[in-house]
DNA sequence: CGCTAAATTGACCCGTGTCAACTGGCGTGG
DNA sequence: CCACGCCAGTTGACACGGGTCAATTTAGCG
């Protein structure tokens, strides 16, 4: 097994087209440029008009909009084999920004390399797409969970997505996973306050659900917070390959 | 000037690229295959898989998602020159639905259709690729009206970000735009109560900003409406054309 | 060992949901 | 041509989920 087959892109990737020697080359040429980024300090603001994308290869992100007000919306969290500011790559000027969770490493793309490896395999173009559809149908779950989930119900909803983005990258599994988001990140992922975060938590572990408690989720019983949270990973589509 | 030239599609990409001749008969043959649909049944349902998608040419559409207690979410409306479930084209199953508002005209696209044509012109695969990405803005764009803003700002938004999407393919402007949908639609789309929707757009109307009836908006004083909606356009992305 | 960020807890308040009732317009059938 | 029904819209009374403020504890770390 080499070192590119084991990127938790291609690993990704491989959910939706098992890919030939030549389409992994082609991903490759995408991870030139390798960097590393530090919290504190945004890869991409808001409002900024640039032209490049990532691929994330260690550690988490959170992609965020600011409000004039001051509050922040996080729009999705990002963990390795993720695509950062793909969608912003189209757009004049990046209409959200990303914060390295901890320290991370990132490739940079540009957008006529995009460009240019979807017009040379159409089957590579299905599946950078596909991973794209994938990230967007989440922002649709996100939105749904926020505007008719209860806060119990969404914070499980939450975590559970989580797992499964991240069993598919071969980190966790049904006993839990490493986290290192603050409940700070969890309120403004949500669209709720800290406090009632952890109002909520509390209550989670209190049911015997899950425990989320010094960087760890452990799942308690994972079964029945299935249930109570409403999730049905359809829309994840992660159902093994369809391009052979 | 042809038809095509006066498509709404068309139309909407010229505020990103203007198209050569070339590039817009391959567009055009992306239209063929037109269909009509009348309200009361779905074009895609959720669930379905299929791999076709479609453009509009006529009339609204709302894309929704239904939850287990039967609620339901609307993600977002589509007006004339928007696709409709270029996402789903890409994921096995669609993971939401599509309903006329009431008779609608739509063009047809199959996968391979599309990532032909993708192949074929990168300057149009970028052209089609900022449509799907300010869409995603959009959606993005929701999720912060729903999470962090008050009913009132979330509708004032709401109206404005349709008025600046019809603006750009030729319906309504600054006075104010015909509007087929129902207080029902709104508050689905909002994550508000029909009867909070009524008490909103009431107090907008009394507040001389917004007046909503019979099927026509009308804006009483826009820029006053600016200011309350807290709507910065810039993630629409409508600056005139970058590709020359 | 103090310093600081994260986590916790309690008291209170407000925006929005829910329930219930009523109005008005419009199409259909007697 | 009127009566009926239906659906969108409208309004008021009341309940509750989750926000806010304030205070305290815990945990990491130089």
């Amino acid at each position: 097994m080499t070192a590119v087959e084991t990127s938790p892109l291609i690993r990704k990737l491989s959910a939706f087209a098992t890919l030939s020697t030549g389409e992994t080359a082609l991903m490759q040429r995408l991870h030139r440029r390798r960097k590393t980024f530090v919290s504190g300090r945004d890869l991409v603001h808001q409002g900024q008009s640039e032209q490049a994308a990532y691929i994330l290869a260690e550690g988490w992100v959170c992609s965020y909009k600011l409000q004039a007000d001051g509050s922040r919306q996080i729009v999705d969290f990002q963990i390795p084999g993720d695509f950062l500011g793909l969608r912003s790559l189209m757009l004049r000027v990046s209409d959200h920004s990303f914060e390295p969770i901890g320290s991370i490493q990132a490739s940079e793309i540009m957008r006529d390399e995009l460009l240019d490896t979807l017009g040379r395999s159409p089957r590579l173009a299905a599946a950078i797409l596909w991973a794209a559809s994938r990230d967007e149908a989440m922002v649709v779950e996100h939105l749904v969970s926020v505007a008719r989930r209860d806060a119990d119900v969404r914070l499980a909803h939450f975590l559970l997505e989580l797992s499964a983005r991240l069993a598919l990258v071969g980190i966790g599994g049904r006993e839990g996973y490493a986290c290192p988001l603050t409940q700070y990140h969890l309120a403004d992922a949500l669209g709720l306050s800290a406090i009632h975060v952890n109002r909520i938590l509390r209550r989670l572990r209190e049911d015997r659900l899950v425990t989320f408690r010094g960087g760890i989720v452990r799942f308690d019983d994972y079964d029945r917070l299935l249930e109570r949270a409403d999730f049905d990973p359809a829309y994840l589509d992660h159902g093994g390959p369809v391009l052979g």
